[in-house]
DNA sequence: TTACTTGCAAAGGCTTTGCACCGAT
DNA sequence: ATCGGTGCAAAGCCTTTGCAAGTAA
């Protein structure tokens, strides 16, 4: 309940009506970390919800993404993902299991932010720069870990 | 012509059959730089091969892509790219032109390869690293640089 | 010859959109 | 009360696919 507060007032900050399917759709990114579809989220949604469309997790989603409130997530599969994550971090993509887990180390960032401000960057302004490692668990239920 | 062999032989090296769409697809993803789409190339080629399809094409482009001659490229935009520089580069993406310009830069591949050779990644096995820098040019008809 | 590839056109998956109604401010 | 958001369903875009005909090896 706290936390519906807290999600109104992330929406109003940006600018956004805090309406129902907004608080929803956001409250349900910010309390997972698995890179959901739109589909994903109006189906875990829907039970609590059942009035909230497809469509309108899409047109949520959208304008969410616009507000900087989320990002989007490209990756070889079919659809669309989705990361309230908006500090810097890389995404560690597992093409068995399909599975999408964020990653963040402060000595790799250092190095890469490091190399850009002291590179010349003639004719483009830099708004930001996505690392994706690619590959395969070796047990697909467990986690990956970077020590 | 000496071109088209080479094609050939490529191909046949990775076991597959030198078809003509294979070959002028192939052809003209090496012989050009802007990362086209699969509705992109098969404007492009049919001018010379009218009976090149559509389907065709994304068939070539996916069995291309399977064998490992040429890779895709996710960005923002509707639809999948193509690129057949295999070495390890980076993507410089502008939103606003919507290119898309290969960069790579020994100094920051040797950094980053070094940093996930020397730590331990858990229950993973790497495939590839992407590096994706999103922004946008000052000069929409100008070129990207990095000294 | 034979198994693979293609052209064609239809189907499919994901996403967007028009419109009338509804609701947050 | 007003303006923007939503539900619904249809349309749109990109991509895949079934099938009969064609072709590289």
């Amino acid at each position: 309940m706290g936390e519906i507060s807290h999600i109104k007032e992330q929406l109003s900050e940006v600018g956004l009506k805090a309406t129902h399917p907004r608080i929803v759709v956001l409250q349900k990114l910010m309390t997972s970390h698995d890179h959901p579809t739109a589909e994903n989220i109006h189906e875990t949604i829907k039970e609590d919800n059942p009035s909230i469309s497809l469509g309108s997790v899409y047109r949520v989603l959208d304008v969410l993404v616009e507000a900087g409130l989320i990002q989007r997530v490209s990756v070889r599969s079919g659809s669309k993902r989705y990361d309230a994550n908006m500090n810097p971090h890389g995404h560690i993509y597992c093409l068995k299991t399909n599975r999408i887990q964020d990653f963040y180390d402060e000595e790799l960032y250092g190095l890469i932010n490091e190399f850009f401000r002291k590179k010349k960057i003639r004719n483009f302004r830099i708004n930001e720069i996505k690392l994706q490692v690619n590959g395969e668990r070796i047990d697909p239920e467990d986690d990956v870990t970077i020590i």
